[in-house]
DNA sequence: GCCGTTTTCGGCCCGACTGTTTTCAGTCG
């Protein structure tokens, strides 16, 4: 908690500086200052003892005295001077579309103006359009922002993203001199939650007379019917605000020439501070990167592909899903990247309900499904007596249906079939089932549905109690978050992962678009102790098992490799595997 | 403020689009 505290404390230090006119590097080093510490491994006070802060890039010696100032005093002196000089309610005018922090200095001091209320009566009494740099039009863009801002309920999920995206592309690909079109952004690298979507189109350069002209292509986008208001057209660029079924969302196509396609692609995936480390190495060797190509003076050296720009670079090709600066850039030189788990290689599926609990489709159509994926085994994991809402199996239900699951995988030819149950954990760590019973089980995921909101130390030590049972192979979506609707429980995911790891149980990355649980960067840590990790689809139907790909991304952005992934295992290794924890 | 097999000082990523600019600043990604 202290890490999200101190990031947030840099990020408005940053913010108020930019509004002040401070110098853009120094303001610029607290940005990533801000950064480092929200992606930190640890709590800020722990690494702060063992040096390991500063040894962190981008925390220097300024930054460390303001951190150290902040975990023995809990303040930094420096933000509380800052906050100040300004009034605190002009910080959220800089979340406005159209306004930055130029902006904000010229409505504070020009005309008073210390909030988003003050802001919309400027523009209402149309004082704001006489102010210098501002105009009619500017006032009209901004007035525009304030309403996006106000019906928009922020990122959406990946999976709307995807759905948004093909649409757009699906409008787009049929156009004559369309060569290529990839959705790019957030949402190749499969980040969790996407905040707008990027389309990057290859246009021939043909002069052919039924080509279309890059311009002409991003008019197609912007006067498609699923348009909501259009942002900017230009000749290569056009975004556009567009309605998915939740919240609006912006969507920016760009089109590039075929020759620059693979610049571009990686140009526009970002993600930002990925691309800045890539310029940087390419202005050290004095050449110049940008969505173009890969530049020495005029001369191209590099673009038609990703994969050539990032070995002119001096780097192996980085995936789509690694770019974040977590550290894959000094891998990509080292050689030292990860061979990441893919789809094709998984071989099952170790979560998902039917009708039994609170599924729609019974044992035969789940096993039928996961054999039409390609599958070798699957595992049955309705839920258990205190999922009441979720109609969960009494200890004799649950028993009856091992017995049916049994006569049922007899009689399947090359699929595995398993009993599984997703196990509640109770209030004081107990679970919902006895030895005996979870005995009978090839497969149980335990997992928290009540108490989410419990004190950290309650919720840890249910889930850590969960692992000490020699039966429980799996906690599943160990954090309980639903993205957009539910915050993570505050668990203690170091003790979490050490516990996984001492006790020889997996942890689950919950395929499901809504929870991707455990997330990326929590993958990473189970991947780096050790621990393995069960992709889960959580399906309450046979389509449900098509979210695995959402599972596979976020363990591939959490670094991992076929061997750190359960579902990549043959039947028999796995039994081999889950029989170890248990005992003999 | 941070950082260094070209630097402990002097750099710090790059380009498109818009509006109000009579030649470019601000914003965005």
């Amino acid at each position: 908690m202290r890490n999200a505290i101190l990031s947030a404390i840099f990020e408005q230090m940053a913010d108020i500086m930019e509004i002040l006119g401070e110098d853009p590097f120094r303001i610029n080093s607290y940005r990533k200052v801000s950064r480092a510490l929200s992606e930190l491994p640890a709590d800020v006070g722990v690494l702060l003892e063992d040096g390991r802060l500063a040894k962190t890039p981008g925390i220097g010696k300024s930054s460390l005295a303001k951190i150290r100032e902040f975990v023995e005093s809990g303040r930094v002196a420096a933000h509380e001077e800052l906050l100040e000089r300004i009034p605190p309610s002009l910080l959220e005018l800089l979340h406005i579309p159209g306004m930055g922090p130029k902006g904000v200095k010229a409505v504070y001091e020009g005309l008073g103006v210390e909030g988003v209320g003050d802001l919309k009566k400027a523009i209402e009494n149309g004082t704001l359009a006489t102010l210098p740099g501002f105009g009619e039009k500017r006032a009209a863009a901004i007035a525009r922002g304030i309403e996006f801002l106000e019906k928009s309920t922020g990122r959406i999920r990946l999976d709307q993203a995807m759905e948004a995206a093909e649409m757009v592309v699906a409008c787009l690909h049929e156009l004559p001199g369309v060569e290529r079109i990839e959705p790019a952004g957030s949402l190749r690298r499969r980040a969790e939650t996407i905040g707008d979507i990027d389309i990057l189109v290859a246009a021939s350069r043909g002069s052919g007379k039924s080509e279309t002209s890059p311009g002409q292509i991003i008019e197609s986008f912007t006067q498609a019917s699923f348009v909501e208001r259009v942002l900017a057209a230009g000749d290569t660029k056009g975004s556009a605000i567009i309605q998915t079924e939740t919240t609006p969302v912006q969507v920016d196509v760009r089109v590039v020439p075929a020759e620059s396609f693979g610049a571009a692609l990686q140009y526009f995936t970002g993600s930002k501070q990925h691309n800045v480390r890539l310029r940087e190495i390419a202005v050290k060797g004095k050449l110049k990167l940008n969505e173009y190509g890969l530049f020495d003076g005029d001369t191209q050296l590099a673009g038609a592909t990703e994969e050539e720009i990032y070995e002119r670079l001096g780097l192996d090709p980085v995936a789509p899903l690694l770019r974040e600066d977590r550290g894959e850039i000094e891998a990509a030189r080292a050689h030292a990247l990860p061979e990441l788990v893919r789809i094709k290689d998984i071989r099952g599926d170790f979560h998902m309900h039917t009708v039994a609990s609170d599924g729609r489709n019974g044992i035969e159509e789940m096993a039928e499904a996961a054999r039409q994926r390609g599958y070798a085994f699957l595992c049955i994991t309705d839920h258990s007596e205190s999922s009441i809402v979720a109609n969960g199996q009494s200890p004799k239900r649950l028993a009856k249906q091992i017995e049916q699951i049994r006569k049922i995988a007899a009689g399947l030819k090359g699929i595995t079939l398993w009993a599984g149950a997703e196990v509640d954990i109770g209030a004081d760590g107990s679970l919902d089932f006895d030895d005996k019973l979870l005995a009978e089980l090839d497969y149980v995921v335990a997992s928290i549905h009540s108490g989410m909101g419990s004190p950290r130390e309650k919720v840890t030590m249910r889930t850590l109690k969960a692992m000490d049972n020699p039966y429980v192979s799996c906690i599943g979506h160990p954090t309980g978050r639903l993205l957009g609707q539910r915050e993570a429980m505050d668990l203690d995911i170091a003790a979490v992962i050490e516990q996984a790891a001492r006790t020889g149980t997996a942890l689950e990355v919950n395929a499901n678009p809504y929870r991707l649980d455990l997330k990326d960067v929590h993958c990473k840590r189970a991947v780096e102790a050790g621990v393995k990790l069960a992709i889960g689809t959580d399906a309450h139907s046979t389509a449900g098992l098509g979210l695995m790909h959402f599972g596979v991304a976020t363990a591939g952005r959490g670094w991992a490799t076929r061997d750190d992934v359960l579902n990549t295992l043959s039947p028999a290794k796995l039994k081999t595997w889950l029989r170890a924890k248990r005992p003999r």
